[in-house]
DNA sequence: TTGAAAGCGCTAACAC
DNA sequence: GTGTTAGCGCTTTCAA
């Protein structure tokens, strides 16, 4: 346990060439054939591996990249993290990664610890950071990215979604579909992205004359748009849903089948949001409203580039992925 | 972006105290009341953080877990990842994410870069290491993880599940739904986990004197299931089926009821493996063998504690979730 | 309890 | 091209 790394040193004594030699050799510096042949003799004989937190201590760059986030197994989150990390990883950049399960409200001390281990750039997915926060971040040159937060600043990136365009183009669908009585379905925990959806397609239905309720409830997941259901089709009146996120669409569609004998699309006529894998899946076909994952990633590693203020809000956009649940 | 963060230094001259005081103050050293109070205000001001690289270079404790896995949006990795992620923020430590996407096969070179940040310990969620890289962890002093691969070593930690007892309960489980010709699917990729379940399922189907027809391709997904069921079953006679993984059992069961038309589980029983939380979904309502993943993550994290080389090798036990798809 | 000094493993500026 | 030297920000003896 107690064993210990080879250091740049033990390989330049074996090697018999002076410290910094090493040093070059590994880092492109200008090194001789030779010298360079014998350093890595050396180095592959001990086991040597470079010691990058020394090394950052040096230039002041990590390479680490911190990345914050709840709901990891979410198949949307899960999603992206998986797209982030493959990004990363290919631009040499490494991800540390911390789960804010336990710090919902506050992941003001999540990104302090990133601080502590000198984080080039904080990405958050979810969670909105304090004030004070964002302004430490700027102070100390650390680059902060936030995804689907819109913030009333102009000096930290965003990338977000399209969620007002996106919940309109569920609206005009549902106004396609001709129902007449439409309910909105998000989950308790009021993330912007959930209140931007749930207010423009709202809105967009007060403009077309068509009645909206507005349910909210529980975390966000299959089992609150099961619940939104069960609790909601009690009125036989209602024939539209949009449910802000595809998991909630999920439940929603069960319930409404298998437990309020709805038919969809016939019935009753149901749209999502995000088009998560399961969204296609045959039992479900749902029509939804997608967010194209990679081109998010793309934004957000962009913003990880840009070396200086550049394009500060960038928005992905997002279209209707026609299936079987609206008519 | 060129700004640098305080240091030590700047606090303890601000503070005027020494720069040891400084770091006693963030250590839990022996320090008065009144210099710790002085310390702690001028950094307060100053915005000091410490800087952990720094920190680990000296007490070669970098604090970094690394964690090494592919296919990070399944329901199930992701949810392994979630938790685990959950635990080592609990215990103080923090998780060095590195996707194995684009290194399916080696992700010697994965482990290779966690050495350079001197990660503590290393955990590998898929993806069997070389044996040149666990004997570089043993002389490091790095403590690998090894989940759901069995290796035949001792000197290296492993949490698997008990597959072979959990493809036994299947088999069983089959018997009973009195299947007379059964199949059992998995993927083209050939996990240690996916052979182990499909080799026990075979042999004790064998024992119990049933016929069973053995499929696999495609990757680990819904896909494949749905695949696999289109195939084979325009043979009338299977009337059992067992996916080694909960994701392509969901897509079996979609083709076999909505492509093939069969009834379940009247016509044909599936069982699955996993237990992922779509396959409680109310469409599926899929009866599978579940693997505890708290427990597994429990026991990830013991053998990241446990300073000797104690118990190498844990189990997790598995249980049948009884629903509604085997008769 | 406190400060001075040494050193963790590395890189970079400087002479040669 | 190569070695020497001086730090990077921190912890940790060692005296005081």
């Amino acid at each position: 346990m107690a064993q210990t790394f080879v250091t740049a040193e033990e390989v330049a004594k074996r090697a018999g060439v002076s410290r910094s030699a090493v040093s070059r050799t590994f880092n492109g510096g200008s090194v001789s054939k030779s010298v360079r042949r014998k350093v890595l003799k050396a180095a592959g004989e001990l086991g040597y591996r470079v010691n990058r937190l020394a090394q950052g201590l040096m230039s002041e760059r990590s390479n680490l990249i911190g990345v914050v986030g709840a709901n990891l197994s979410s198949p949307f989150i899960s999603r992206q993290l998986d797209l982030l990390s493959i990004g990363l990883l290919r631009r040499g950049l490494q991800c540390l990664l911390l789960n804010a399960a336990d710090a919902r409200k506050d992941i003001a001390p999540l990104i302090e610890l990133l601080f502590e281990f000198r984080a080039q750039a904080i990405i958050v997915l979810s969670g909105e950071p304090p004030t004070s926060i964002i302004d430490e971040c700027i102070a100390n040159g650390v680059r902060l990215i936030l995804i689907n937060q819109r913030l009333d600043r102009t000096d930290t990136s965003m990338v977000l979604s399209d969620d007002s365009h996106g919940a309109e183009l569920a609206a005009m669908r549902l106004v396609k579909a001709d129902c007449k009585k439409v309910v909105v379905v998000s989950s308790s925990s009021q993330t912007p992205s959930q209140v931007r959806r749930a207010n423009a397609f709202s809105q967009r239905m007060g403009i077309e004359g068509i009645e909206v309720v507005a349910w909210s409830g529980g975390p966000t997941s299959y089992g609150s748009g099961y619940k939104a259901a069960c609790e909601l089709l009690s009125d036989k009146t209602i024939d539209g849903a949009f449910c802000v996120t595809d998991l909630m669409a999920l439940g929603f569609l069960d319930a409404a089948r298998l437990e309020m004998g709805r038919r969809v699309p016939e019935d009753l006529s149901v749209v999502g949001f995000d088009d998560i894998p399961q969204a296609s899946w045959k039992s479900y076909q749902l029509t939804t409203v997608a967010q194209p994952l990679d081109d998010l990633t793309d934004k957000v590693l962009t913003a990880l580039d840009s070396d200086e203020t550049e394009t500060r809000l960038q928005v992905v956009s997002v279209f209707m992925v026609e299936r079987t649940t609206a008519r």
